[in-house]
DNA sequence: ACAATATGTTACACTATCCGTAACAATTAA
DNA sequence: TTAATTGTTACGGATAGTGTAACATATTGT
């Protein structure tokens, strides 16, 4: 899954989950609700479990339930949980074995600018909660 | 090519032939120097030529020559001459053939969100010239 | 006029990554 | 014990990235 896609799945399935909360919905429910398939869903999600975003149980009645405040949770969190890389990586032509010529120093200066962008991108992200997405989309939840 | 390769390549060819300036540097010339193929290199050139940052010529003493000054040249008028694509491309998960539900509403928030991001990225890349770049990485500019 | 060499463009194979799906062990509740 | 769920791994098909080749076109030098 593409970074910018996990992003916004995961987002989706929180915000189901906040609004059914606290009914327990398992990965195949929320897959037909946001459209996307259940394994892949429970790769996701079970991220967003190791980082206290939701609570997974298995067994018959289980699944995955909010447990965050939707308020709480800001669009950065929920992409370091799901993604593993350096958010919205970017690439330079690397060089081959040859040490410190001109290629490098270029390398390294773009690297460094897409650093520099990444920090803005997250920084704008920290700001963006959940539950203002809810609202723009227009959902209720019922955390709480 | 991505999107950033593209970029950092570009960059490192005009630096080159700001170097080099006035004397035109052929594809090949220009390839060996930075480390990629002449072929893909030409490509991104001529791209360039299209938007007047280089000029080529044609014939055995042709090349490429740089026809704007470093200190005009800014990142993200190189960005948009060779990538023909919205730039920093993100993606969600688009949905089926369904018309507008919840799931539409998603895409269409995080399509709104990461074209700010587009935004902003754009709007760095144009207060970063490449005279500046040259100075860093220790190029002197023989244009004009 | 002709040969040599450059750009500009297209195409192709190879590779890596993305994406949906399947499979299965571990776990839990009825 | 059985059924259903998570958590994880793996695999095939599709898509995109990468290096290279090929060739038409143009231009210079002899």
């Amino acid at each position: 899954m593409s970074a910018s896609t996990k992003l916004s799945t995961a987002v989706k399935a929180i915000c189901y989950l906040a609004e059914s909360y606290p009914e327990p919905k398992s990965s195949s429910q929320i897959s037909v609700r946001i459209g996307t398939n259940a394994s892949k869903l429970r790769q996701l999600l079970s991220m967003l479990a190791k980082e206290n975003i939701v609570d997974s149980t298995k067994g018959i009645t289980g699944g995955f339930i909010l447990k965050k405040h939707p308020h709480d949770i800001h669009l950065q969190e929920v992409y370091c949980a799901v993604e593993d890389r350096k958010a919205f990586h970017l690439d330079v032509n690397k060089t081959d074995g040859t040490i410190a010529d001109e290629t490098t120093l270029f390398n390294n200066y773009f690297l460094d600018l897409f650093a520099d962008v990444q920090v803005d991108i997250e920084d704008k992200m920290r700001k963006i909660f959940v539950d203002s997405i809810m609202e723009k989309i227009g959902i209720k939840s019922n955390f709480k």
